[in-house]
DNA sequence: TAGGCCATCTGGTCCT
DNA sequence: AGGACCAGATGGCCTA
């Protein structure tokens, strides 16, 4: 083979090998973002976003082992969306149906500050979090077998604003997926009724955070949880 | 139309 | 020498 042709060959060859392993590292990311809060098949995260929410996700949970208990939903949605984009806040606002106003706006009160967090390089279009206490939200059901919704419909990233308040498209169709257990992602359900009154959401008296409604068995130790997370 | 995201190609570098 | 890894360049697609 003559010399030109040889390389030509061996450079469509690196190509090929080039392909193969960007397609291993998208199959990463693909598992990953299986994992993270907020799987949706059909509006994927971008990579960038993927990395961010999971490198907050650990952080979160790595929080909830060392203080010893759970934070409230809000703090615990905070700390996931830090230094994400706004599509991306809104969407993981939407899977956990908060009420996006009480969760844009607000106190400043925060256990901390995930590591790394300020330093990223879209932090300056970021809006400033504000947060205040209150937050309000609704689920339809606090059946414990509630398992991992994923979001397969276009769940759009666009908020809508009703009469000046923050809301957030429900369009999406659920389905119920057993592969994951941790279910603060997995959980929520749509609000009922029209949208301007889903606006606000509310929460069942006997519920306090909202991923406490979905565990399999109260008996279940944080430990336990966070171990299927890993091992699921 | 601009900007974001992505897949692919490509050449350079490092390692075996 | 050849493969893995990396980063820059480029063009396509999609959305606001």
């Amino acid at each position: 083979m003559p010399e030109i042709e040889r390389v030509k060959f061996r450079r469509q060859e690196a190509n090929a090998r080039e392909r193969n392993r960007m397609h291993g590292l998208n199959d990463a990311l693909d598992s990953l973002r299986k994992v993270v809060p907020c799987y949706s098949k059909t509006q994927k995260l971008s990579k960038i976003e993927t990395l961010r929410l999971a490198k907050n996700y650990i952080w979160a949970l790595s929080e909830i082992l060392r203080i010893g208990k759970r934070p409230d939903l809000l703090t615990f949605v905070q700390n996931l969306c830090k230094g994400l984009s706004q599509p991306t806040t809104n969407l993981v606002a939407g899977c956990l149906q908060l009420n996006a106003r009480s969760f844009l706006m607000g106190q400043s009160g925060e256990l901390s500050t995930p590591p790394g967090h300020g330093t990223l390089d879209n932090s300056k279009t970021m809006k400033p979090y504000n947060y205040c206490s209150a937050y309000e939200s609704f689920y339809e059901s606090t059946s414990p077998e509630c398992s991992s919704p994923q979001f397969e419909g276009p769940l759009s990233p666009s908020p809508i604003n009703y009469n000046g308040i923050f809301s957030l498209k429900q369009e999406a169709a659920l389905d119920y997926d057993k592969n994951y257990n941790y279910g603060m992602h997995y959980c929520a359900v749509p609000p009922r009724g029209p949208l301007g009154q889903s606006s606000v959401f509310r929460l069942p008296a006997e519920s306090h955070f909202p991923y406490d409604l979905h565990l399999r068995s109260q008996s279940l130790t944080m430990q336990d949880e966070l171990n299927a997370v890993f091992h699921n």
